[in-house]
DNA sequence: TTTGACAGTTCAAAAATAGAACTATAAGAA
DNA sequence: TTCTTATAGTTCTATTTTTGAACTGTCAAA
């Protein structure tokens, strides 16, 4: 499978790791997300090749991630912002951070806190259930095709030439 | 940066993005949560090559993410099972397919639905404090450092030779 | 005895990334 | 005027990753 593909994939999550699914968007993103808006800033905040992350800001400006905005003129320099696409990709960057803080933290505990300014205190994020509010969890979410459905991902397109599924081996 | 600094950045960001931050691995990832659990299975329903699909589970078992579990004996086999840090990886999978649902979609609409067993219905996963209770918006969170803090990340170590920021073009 | 399922390993070729240098514009300093 | 610095890239080669395809080994069933 080849990466332009995976955006054709009837599958959400294909499509979305296509545009954001690697490494060095996902930390660009973060460093959006810490106010970073220049060329340099993120050259500098991350160690990325020039080269590379041109190319990378180029592609998610091309995908509407971000917007490049012109902020001066002679030299023309532009820097990048998040538009509201981006912004939304901000479940994701905590559902990250969140994780991370629980499973990869030291014994020194999180680098970076984050304050809910609604209620001011500080907080992490958890996932509920848009219709009944309750938090969600693996084993009570049932998956079933919906209207752009097809098939779970590539799956060979070879229909399954013979699907016997006799019990061939002895348990262990 | 090389990948395995990545996981010791003070950033759970970065660390988490060192752990599962690649394409094939998030797809391998999926296919987990979509039951998953065979070397054989995870190859026909990906397309990934046999080669890195060997080492990503070799590492994502290494992480602690999926046990290795033998299901029969002679051929001695073995099935790969999320662990409990891994289903702590739902969070994740869900804010990217809301994601895609959402910006990614074409007119067919969404191609597959998640349903929630509690409340038997249909549903979006949404983000909320975990203080409060109230959705999290971007604008709203206000990042500050933690025990773990050192620097946001790498940050050349160079502690900024001479930060004069003397104001030397005319704005646009 | 041959075939097929399963879970890998091996190896050459192609693609992506790293690292470093180079280009270009313009302001300010010497 | 010339030199240096800041910013935002581009270009080039070397290294690393990934792909694609074939190969290995165990066992059961035909």
């Amino acid at each position: 499978m080849k990466w332009k593909e995976l955006e054709e994939e009837p599958c959400s999550m294909a499509r979305t790791i296509g545009v954001i699914g690697d490494r060095w968007t996902l930390l660009i993103l973060r460093e959006c997300f810490l106010r970073t808006r220049r060329f340099e800033g993120f050259q500098s905040a991350l160690g990325i090749t020039r080269h590379l992350l041109a190319e990378r800001l180029k592609k998610l400006v091309r995908q509407g991630i971000l917007r490049r905005v012109p902020y001066q003129e002679s030299p023309k320099r532009h820097e990048y912002i998040l538009t509201q696409k981006g912004l939304d990709l901000y479940p994701i960057m905590m559902a990250i951070v969140h994780w991370g803080d629980t499973h990869m933290v030291d014994e020194r505990g999180r680098p970076l806190l984050h304050q809910h300014r609604n209620c001011g205190k500080d907080f992490d994020p958890v996932m509920v259930c848009s219709e009944c509010g309750e938090p969600v969890l693996a084993k009570e979410v049932h998956t079933h095709p919906g209207p752009g459905a097809r098939r779970t991902l590539t799956k060979k397109e070879t229909p399954e030439p013979a699907p016997k599924a006799k019990p061939r081996r002895k348990a262990a």
